[in-house]
DNA sequence: TCCCGGTGTCGTCGACCCATCATAGGAATG
DNA sequence: CATTCCTATGATGGGTCGACGACACCGGGA
């Protein structure tokens, strides 16, 4: 290359990077020999020699056996979607690594250069997190890490101001007894949106009714909303902590000859737009997995490239409530919601 | 690291990848020296000096704004969900990255070291498919391309076989006319489904009945199911060609106060699980993008590592029809749905 | 018994991968 | 001769690979 356009390997580096002074003519000639001979420098001596991949990593925590679920939960898939979107307008690329897990995927991931990682839901001690980080490379997360967890930055949603506004908001469509479907795991999410709620019943002098299940499998999901909905001291509202709530606690309303909103105000966490064409289309609280993703890329690339030296650390994000027909029991003749529902009772 | 051992640094490289012949003492203790300082060779280095990264692209054609749609649609995301889990098993790792377009995204193409590039529904003249095969990198697509598009391999369903099968069902179950909600891209999929399609009709003496709209514009499917079922020729049976065909033709039906399926059948191509809950529940498609998005893989991986020599460079995969209510005129108490295949694939 | 080539095992050397960066060098100019 | 301005030189990053060197042990011939 050098060769084929009579000059030093120096002026082409500088020519196609736009460094060094150089006089136009040489560096528009150099482009073109280059352009003329498809000549690309090699990525991986670039990497080498500046230390720069131009390359993140992205990993999801997964509880089942496949090791990927990123695309499987819409709150991923947007998050995801959102985050290499992002990477890509400031240059770098997202590659997808797996979490840890017993089968040691270690290998995997000391075997790519990366300037950085971002990492959804880290579980309390991965391993893989801490090691990233002894090495120097920065890690942000989606989701409030563990304190025994060091991470460069994390963003994470107000869990608990969201749910005290949509437990505000049924208590305002006329909600006298608000349940809660929640996950009997720990992570950070299904803690904070559970105290919450257990706050807010103790403010408003309710008694909590709460139903818990393992948030990972798919089947007890709709038991437990079964369950919630057979109870003596039946809630007249529900919030479904998980996605697949809304639709599980609509069958079980139906089992019960329950009509919603009617006598079953219903909103649950979701980011699907299902829900805005069920019968009756389902209040959702969205987590905006987008603007976290966003947001997560851009402090970590401001952590890779140091330029985001006064941005917090820490950062938390608002949520968004879609209010929809199932947490509107008043008149609500003003329903803003679909236009074209076929108005079937 | 090399000092700390004791030892040259071809012997640490040695001992740590398994080559060379060195006795097993110091093998291991060059091991755990490593171990001890955390040492992580450089990957790239490796990379630079092997000319291997480990490192396969995934980019998926996009018809919006949006540069990445690989979460969007439930084809794509499972796919690409398949192929990453298939890539890890091999010792690859996926790097997401954009499709052409006009904002020129080559840079960010030669900043990656890839060994090899997986191609979702490469449009005919992708550039940056043709500069990857001129450079030697394996390229494989899924969904056959175009024949001026030069790759290493591709992987297709039988589209033909499909339609023909799921005409031929429909047929079974009663449908006399059978209408076509079909896209006016020019895209392969469209093209050979249609074309199957007509011939389908001609074979059985139909007259066709095909109303087609711009399919990657979201409102206009649902103008044209309400077109198609609006016509004087009104089709008793239909098949819509992409995702949200099914909920679009069931909206317009209810509207025209036609019953699924005494009135009317219904298929719909599709990926999405909803269809197993609509009412009624409505018969789709599949086609089989986990099955697919691991065969794209297994023939890149061969081809980069030069083991498949035997391999054919294209594979067409059969479809899964999975028979809901939507399809079933007769008695059909006899669900004769798809055995469940545990999605192995 | 001594010396020497033969055989084999371990481990090291040096070249190499290919850009990038700092600095030295050379030409043109004042 | 000093100053600019441009370009070449050489070191550098950190592994990997082919080839060679060091060393121990063996048996055979002198």
């Amino acid at each position: 290359m050098a060769a084929a356009a009579g000059v030093s390997i120096t002026t082409v580096s500088d020519a196609l990077n736009g460094k060094g002074r150089l006089p136009e003519a040489t560096r528009s000639h150099v482009r073109s020999v280059a352009e003329r001979l498809g000549y690309r420098p090699s990525a991986a001596a670039r990497t080498l020699r500046t230390g720069k991949s131009g390359l993140i990593g992205l990993t999801v925590t997964t509880y089942g056996e496949e090791p990927f679920t990123f695309t499987e939960f819409a709150y991923f898939a947007e998050m995801a979607r959102a985050a290499t979107s992002a990477a890509l307008a400031r240059g770098y690329a997202l590659v997808i690594l797996p979490a840890t897990s017993r089968h040691s995927a270690f290998d995997i991931w000391s075997n790519v250069a990366l300037d950085g990682t971002v990492v959804i839901d880290p579980s309390d001690h991965d391993p893989v997190v801490t090691e990233l980080m002894r090495s120097g490379i920065p890690v942000v997360s989606d989701g409030r890490p563990a304190a025994s967890l060091p991470v460069t930055a994390w963003v994470d949603n107000d869990h608990e101001a969201a749910v005290r506004g949509l437990l505000d908001h049924l208590a305002e469509s006329g909600a006298r007894r608000i349940g809660l479907l929640t996950g009997n795991t720990t992570d950070t999410y299904t803690r904070l949106s559970t105290t919450a709620y257990l706050q807010w019943c103790e403010r408003v002098g309710q008694d909590p009714v709460v139903e818990s299940y393992p948030a990972h499998d798919p089947c007890a999901g709709a038991v437990a909303a079964d369950r919630l909905l057979a109870r003596p001291d039946r809630p007249d509202a529900v919030y479904g902590l998980f996605d697949p709530n809304g639709t599980d606690l609509l069958a079980a309303a139906r089992r019960y000859g329950l009509r919603v909103p009617d006598d079953l105000l219903l909103v649950c966490c979701s980011e699907s737009t299902v829900y805005a064409t069920t019968e009756p289309p389902i209040t959702t609280l969205s987590l905006k997995p987008g603007r976290i993703g966003n947001t997560v890329i851009q402090l970590l690339i401001d952590a890779i490239e140091g330029s985001g030296g006064g941005r917090p650390v820490e950062q938390v994000m608002p949520t968004d409530l879609i209010v929809r027909t199932s947490s509107q029991r008043l008149p609500s003749r003003t329903t803003v919601s679909a236009p074209r529902s076929p108005a079937a009772d």
